[in-house]
Order: C-alpha cells, then sequence, then structure tokens
DNA sequence: AAACGGATTGGCT
DNA sequence: GCCAATCCGTTTC
C-alpha cells in the first residue's frame, strides 16, 4: 500500500509525475488523518531544467533538501505565504522533484474545510500547489521529511487512469525559464474538478 | 547588511 | 480580469 523508497530512486522524473497522478497523498498532524488523490503534477528535471531551483547544480541551503536521495519532502515557501509541496525523486546528488500541484480530498475532509477556513468542500479547497498543501497541513516544517515515515506518505490505491485520462500540457508559472517553459511536463487528470486553473493544454 | 523577487492565491473591479 | 499581499532565500553592495 505505502510507497516504498525504491519507488522514489526512480531516475525518469517525467514518467514519474505522471505515475504518482492517482496516487494517495496523507499526511498525519497530531493524530489528524487527511489525505487526497493526486489528480495534478509538474516534474522539475534537476540541475538540466531552468525552471528548477536546482539548474545548473546549485546548492543553497534552500536547494539541498532536493539533493538527498529520492523518498523526502522538499516544502518551500513561495510568494511569502504559500507552502509547494514537492516529491524528491532519483538518487543522492541527482535533485530531480514533482510538484504536486492539486489533490482530490478523499480522507478527513472536515479537517481539510477547518485548514482552509470552508464550511464546506468545494473545487477551490485544494486546487492549486499552495491550496493542495494547506488542506493537508503542510507546512515548511515537513522540509525534508521522510515520506516512508508516519507524519506524511503516499499510498497506492490501485487507481489508474489510462493515457486517455491524462493530459500534458506546460508548466505554470515559470515562463522565464526561457525554452524550457514549453515543455509539457505539467500532468493532470482529464475533467477533474480539483484541477488548478490554468485548464489550458 | 540591504535589496530583490517568486513553481500563487483570492478578493475586488 | 487585475492586482495586492507577504516573507525569506538568494543575490548584490
Amino acid at each position: 500500500m505505502k510507497l516504498s523508497t525504491a519507488y522514489y530512486l526512480n531516475e525518469d522524473v517525467v514518467s514519474l509525475a505522471k505515475d504518482l497522478l492517482g496516487k494517495v497523498l496523507f499526511t498525519n498532524i497530531n493524530g489528524q488523518v487527511s489525505a487526497g488523490i493526486i489528480v495534478e503534477t509538474e516534474a522539475y528535471f534537476g540541475i538540466k531544467d531552468k525552471a528548477s531551483h536546482a539548474y545548473g547544480g546549485r546548492r543553497t541551503n534552500r536547494t539541498e533538501t532536493m539533493y538527498a536521495e529520492g523518498g523526502i519532502a522538499y516544502v518551500y515557501l513561495c510568494y511569502g505565504m504559500h507552502h509547494l509541496f514537492n516529491v524528491v525523486s532519483s538518487g543522492i546528488d541527482d535533485p530531480h522533484a514533482v510538484l504536486i500541484r492539486a489533490i482530490e480530498p478523499l480522507v478527513g475532509i472536515e479537517f481539510m474545510e477547518e485548514r482552509r477556513n470552508m464550511g464546506h468542500t468545494k473545487p477551490a479547497i485544494s486546487s492549486g500547489p499552495g491550496s493542495a498543501a494547506k488542506a493537508l497541513g503542510i507546512d515548511r516544517t515537513f522540509n525534508a521529511k521522510d515520506l516512508t515515515g508516519d507524519e506524511i506518505w503516499i499510498e497506492d490505491h490501485e487507481i489508474s487512469f489510462t493515457d486517455e485520462q491524462i493530459l500534458a500540457s506546460p508548466r505554470v508559472g515559470i515562463a522565464y525559464a526561457k525554452e524550457h517553459a514549453l515543455l509539457p511536463w505539467r500532468f493532470f487528470v482529464k475533467g477533474n474538478k480539483y484541477v488548478s486553473k490554468p485548464n489550458k493544454v
């Protein structure tokens, strides 16, 4: 059920991003368990990807997390207010990562509503990387946490999508990455209402 | 030591 | 649709 470290050592981060669709992301925060089906991801292709924080092999205090062996979380603060959650993959010193952009609530929905200050569940509760992380209670303290531990982990519930159900498009918000901005490394489930707004293919 | 700007969101027009 | 919010990692002085 729970994905093991071996799963995250996959060196092909683009395939991994696609494979993570349908997997179930769990958090356990002080006993409050919540989880959602991953319905939107983006691949960040290590040191060769201008959109990646690790582009060109840059190692800083922040990016060091991505250089570790696959199977841990990379969480950072964006725009001073949003925590973005990534899955670190591949081997040590190969800083690949998959950004989780949207989930479909599955377990502990009441906790998600509370964290998002929503009285009822609507798509915006976990649509978009900042919202999905907040719904699951993920913040900067989750950075570098082991994804095979008991605070945050991913399970395979044998939910799978056919190629017709999965769409690929350029990644969002990385225009600065120039020629790499057009690579179709964003994957999402066709027609799923929790997929974030920039829905164009 | 100080300035800059972003893998976004949501509230207002 | 447009634009302000908000803060810390990174770059620059």
